[in-house]
DNA sequence: GATCCGACCCTTTTT
DNA sequence: GGGTCGGATC
């Protein structure tokens, strides 16, 4: 095969070593993908596989959509028919398929975070628990990871090991809320993101012929991002592949981010264990990133004690050290990142989508977002509010996802009063309260209404009954476009909606309008057969923002550092290098924390082709108050030799004593690397003291599109000064202005604040 | 039952 | 900075 020969040896094992336990241990850039899809694609084309037979598991459904374009490319559009998506999506086809061996009907919804969350606080509120020690926050998280340790209600509620933890967690009713939490969802024929894994080991264990199906389906399994699977997902991996034992997992332990999730690096050890004829290869060339960049990321990573045995080298160019930019504020930050990139698309012919801006918090993106703004830079952020997550989206999903499961708790609370019928809190809670009582369906009791509520409330149920069955009679009988529109429409959602005539309103409207259209295309596509809502609803819950189509292809990226996971980009900017924000405060607690948080800044480095650049404020503004901040202790953890600080950025007066921490906190720290590296850099006197002006109370910044030669003017910082000159090189506009204090400087205009005085 | 307003919490990261 | 929740009021 010609595609064969661009292989290196190791590469190349992967890709034909078929038969057997397999583990890659892919390091960064090394090509992983690359190994993933040709094995793929020689099974199918060497070996005779059928695609049918082949699972391969990723982490998201933006790799899985990937690899199944880049494989088809190989082989063609035989490559459909492959087992392709995450744990989640696939395993809730099966469920789908076998739901009735487990009591569920086919049809089951899948509750989303937002969903379980709110349930747990239904459910402490009914049980009178202070919601402040059962936030549901913490109650999922603690339910999670019980049931991606495959910990059933029944167990975690038996066994006193539980109860003693909760217990000296001073939450012991922490077994009574799961029981609980978990009824409910039964109850509304529900399941959650964990139920689906959960669950699939329940059908595995206890229904041996289906296992035994699948077990003869799955003739070759293969796990992408090995590092980051939990228990439960490594079990079910462990038993679809008993029989044939062809499993070859692919995953680089140094770039294990989501613990917290219940990700396990014992999997990787314990596979070793499991399969002791395991055939391991190390993938150890990097082909993407420079000399430096690489250098950097093994001189951070070297710091984490558990680590199994690589060496990441590259033959690739040195390239250049890594910029480092202090900012004095969140603001200057973003303004300083979009003028960087401003001028490297200038000078060294770069397009936006050269450009990844990563970070560690959603949060942390409006600022550069700003400036990317005003400096006219197109860019696209990743993750945050999901589409299916704004409020318009969830209320039509919940009418749609109400009229194909109507026992399902979460949507009917959602739309039960929506539009407004009169029907408040007590009579909801009176209705849910009355189906777990009687133990009947919610829907039962809704249309059994009147031996349940008395007059007034009762009838405007019945209403609700009468008009939700004329939305099953369309899910039964139409597709799922004219299903969905039907429904907007009659629902009142739209309406409402369209009467809404502010900004915001139009927005929303619109964004009903986009997921109809989503609906519509569903729809349209030849290849699917099932067009009834039904099927488009199945796993929709499981889609992100980040699955969603790019449309615009020339962009800057803005994500965080979790999403940017399995990318790559030439110019790469880290922001919010500072203590408490990166590492996280949260991740400080222990070792094993904080080398997370490392292997997370490892992931971050290591996108990067070309350029990196590391960037901090001094100050940020975080839960609406500013903070000082210190530079990042990972900053020190580089060798200082890689790295070189950039002095375009940043007010002269503290120019190139640049990268030292603000003169505080940890006066320990002396003697350590930070220390040295800042005498290092330090090459110039002291710095003085900042003494900028104190902006006028009434100072707000004017629109400046128009601003003239001889204009007296207060900038925020520098005081009074007088516009002396106006430049414009290209779309760029200059201010020169001569200030009283601080003398000339020259200003952008689209990112300079000036207030016009006169 | 609806609406408005102030108090309070907050922030990891994602399927 | 923003979203949620509870209390006061209609």
């Amino acid at each position: 095969m010609d595609y064969l020969s661009s292989l290196n040896e190791p590469q190349y094992e992967g890709v034909v070593n078929t038969e057997g336990p397999t583990m890659i241990i892919a390091g960064a850039g090394s090509g992983k993908t690359r190994v993933l899809t040709y094995r793929i694609a020689y099974l199918m084309q060497d070996k005779g596989v059928d695609p049918f037979n082949i699972l391969s598991l990723t982490f998201t459904n933006k790799a899985a959509k990937e690899m199944r374009e880049r494989i088809e490319s190989v082989v063609g559009s035989n490559a459909r028919n492959l087992w392709m998506g995450t744990f989640h999506s696939v395993f809730a086809r099966i469920l789908r398929a076998e739901a009735g061996k487990l009591g569920y009907p086919s049809n089951f919804t899948i509750y989303d975070t937002d969903d379980s969350k709110s349930l747990i606080k239904n459910i402490v509120k009914e049980y009178g628990l202070d919601d402040k020690v059962y936030k549901p926050n913490t109650v999922l998280s603690r339910i999670s990871s019980a049931k991606n340790r495959l910990i059933s209600w029944q167990e975690y509620t038996t066994n006193p090991i539980y109860k003693a933890d909760d217990d000296s967690a001073m939450k012991p009713e922490m077994g009574r809320l799961y029981k609980a939490y978990s009824l409910r969802c039964k109850k509304a024929d529900a399941m959650d993101f964990d139920d689906l894994l959960f669950n699939t080991n329940v059908l595995f264990r206890d229904h041996l012929d289906v296992l035994n199906k699948y077990q003869h389906r799955f003739q070759y399994v293969l796990v992408d991002e090995f590092q980051d699977t939990n228990v439960s997902q490594y079990l079910i991996t462990k038993k679809l592949s008993a029989v044939n034992r062809n499993i070859a997992v692919v995953g680089d332990d140094a770039q294990s981010i989501y613990a917290f999730r219940g990700a396990d690096i014992e999997n990787i050890l314990n596979f070793e264990k499991d399969f002791p004829d395991l055939k391991v290869i190390k993938l150890e060339q990097n082909y993407r990133s420079t000399q430096n960049i690489v250098n950097a990321a093994n001189s951070v990573i070297g710091r984490n004690k558990s680590q199994l045995k690589k060496t990441v080298w590259t033959a690739n160019n040195d390239g250049n050290q890594i910029e480092l930019i202090k900012s004095v504020s969140d603001n200057e930050e973003g303004r300083f990142v979009a003028s960087e990139i401003f001028e490297q698309k200038a000078n060294r012919n770069y397009k936006n989508e050269d450009f990844a801006i990563l970070y560690r918090t959603n949060s942390q993106s409006r600022s550069i977002e700003e400036a990317l703004r005003k400096s006219g830079i197109a860019y696209r952020i990743y993750g945050g509010l999901s589409f299916y997550q704004r409020k318009e989206i969830k209320d039509l999903m919940g009418y749609l996802r109400f009229a194909i499961n109507p026992n399902d708790e979460q949507s009917f609370r959602r739309i039960i009063n929506l539009p407004k019928r009169g029907i408040g809190p007590t009579s909801v809670e009176k209705i849910v309260v009355a189906a777990f009582e009687h133990d009947i369906p919610l829907w039962e009791v809704l249309t059994n209404i009147n031996s349940f509520l008395p007059g007034r409330a009762a009838n405007a149920i019945n209403d609700f009954v009468t008009l939700i069955k004329s939305f099953m009679i369309y899910v039964e009988t139409k597709d799922a476009f004219e299903t969905a529109s039907h429904i907007a429409k009659n629902s009142g959602l739209l309406k409402e909606l369209y009467e809404d005539k502010t900004i915001e309103g139009l927005n929303r409207y619109e964004n009903v309008q986009e997921l109809l259209n989503a609906i519509k295309e569903f729809v349209d596509t030849p290849e699917v057969e099932d067009k009834s809502l039904n099927n488009f609803m199945q796993d929709i819950a499981l889609l992100t923002d980040n699955d969603k189509e790019n449309q615009e292809t020339d962009v800057v990226t803005l994500m965080t550092i979790h999403s940017a996971k399995g990318l790559e980009f030439k110019n790469v900017f880290i922001v919010g290098m500072e203590e408490d924000l990166f590492p996280s405060q949260m991740m400080m607690s222990s070792r094993a924390d904080l080398e997370e948080e490392r292997r997370l800044f490892y992931v971050a480095i290591t996108r990067a082709k070309e350029n990196l650049y590391f960037s901090y404020a001094l100050s940020r503004y975080r839960y609406g108050r500013l903070l000082n901040c210190e530079p990042s202790r990972f900053i020190e953890e580089v060798d200082p030799s890689y790295i070189k600080v950039n002095t375009k950025y940043g007010s002269r007066e503290q120019k190139p004593s640049s990268f030292s921490p603000t003169p505080n906190r940890n006066a320990p720290q002396v003697g350590s690397n930070y220390a040295r590296n800042l005498i290092a850099n330090r090459n110039t006197a002291p710095k003085k003291p900042l003494s900028y002006h104190k902006p006028s109370d009434n100072f707000t910044p004017s629109d400046i599109s128009n601003l003239k030669e001889g204009m007296k003017v207060e900038h925020p910082k520098f005081g009074f000064g007088k516009v002396h000159k106006m430049d414009i090189e290209g779309s760029n506009k200059k201010a020169r202005v001569i200030f009283e204090n601080f003398g000339e400087k020259t200003l952008l205009l689209s990112f300079a604040k000036l207030r016009i005085v006169e």
